[in-house]
DNA sequence: AATTATACATAATAATATTATGTATAATGA
DNA sequence: TCATTATACATAATATTATTATGTATAATT
């Protein structure tokens, strides 16, 4: 089974991360773009998934707009404008964490680039 | 100020690695381990480090050695027999989750080879 | 008609980390 | 020599965050 441990601690950088790329993103949106992004190894719980993103309203990285699809509700999250400073932030952070992961893992580079 | 959130869930793994590489490691010399490798960025805390280390040992991962230097214990922690295999399956896992990370978050191959 | 997918959310619980506290010896610097 | 810092173990209270379970409801598919 693939270890989702480590992932522990990445949801709040990888919602700043899906929705800094594509402008805004709905819950459940979210949980399937992180499935196909990771060929399915990767599922986002609810329990863990909305309390992040509320947590990021709270934090007034996100806000959101909803739209009516028919009478299903589909609330959106978006960057609001601190938060877009915020999300250059943050993410620059999380790499060098990785980036301390593969060094601390001893991870060789995975892409080999020829000059 | 460097972001631990993402180093969260990785203690267990981490000290696996070391006590892999070393043979054998105290609980103080693997906070001093990580400080250097990491460039004192990451600092391990004891209410992270000796809860992990006693729950390896009650996994059965780990084993421990007691030394005695004059009148202070040294208490080393190495891998059981078992925890030999478990090490490298466990290792091999979390080395999966951060190339899953590398690829999630777009992080660039570090370096380069020339071929 | 039943099941699966879409879509939100919270509550109980578990796991794990931070901060604070506790005990004690050894080494170093003023 | 006295105070401070480093070494070395550990636990307790608390906070944070995730998992699992539960709840509500509509839309689409079999």
């Amino acid at each position: 089974m693939f270890s989702q441990e480590i992932l522990k601690g990445t949801i709040k950088p990888l919602i700043i991360k899906l929705i800094n790329d594509e402008g805004k993103m709905y819950g459940y949106q979210i949980t399937q773009k992180v499935k196909e992004l990771s060929s399915q190894k990767i599922v986002i719980t609810e329990g863990a998934l909305y309390p992040a993103l509320h947590k990021l309203v709270d934090e007034g990285i996100l806000v959101t707009e909803s739209e009516w699809i028919g009478n299903r509700e589909r609330k959106y999250y978006l960057l609001s404008e601190s938060g877009k400073q915020t999300a250059v932030v943050k993410l620059e952070e999380i790499k060098e964490s990785i980036s301390m992961l593969v060094q601390l893992f001893d991870l060789k580079p995975l892409v080999y680039d020829v000059k």
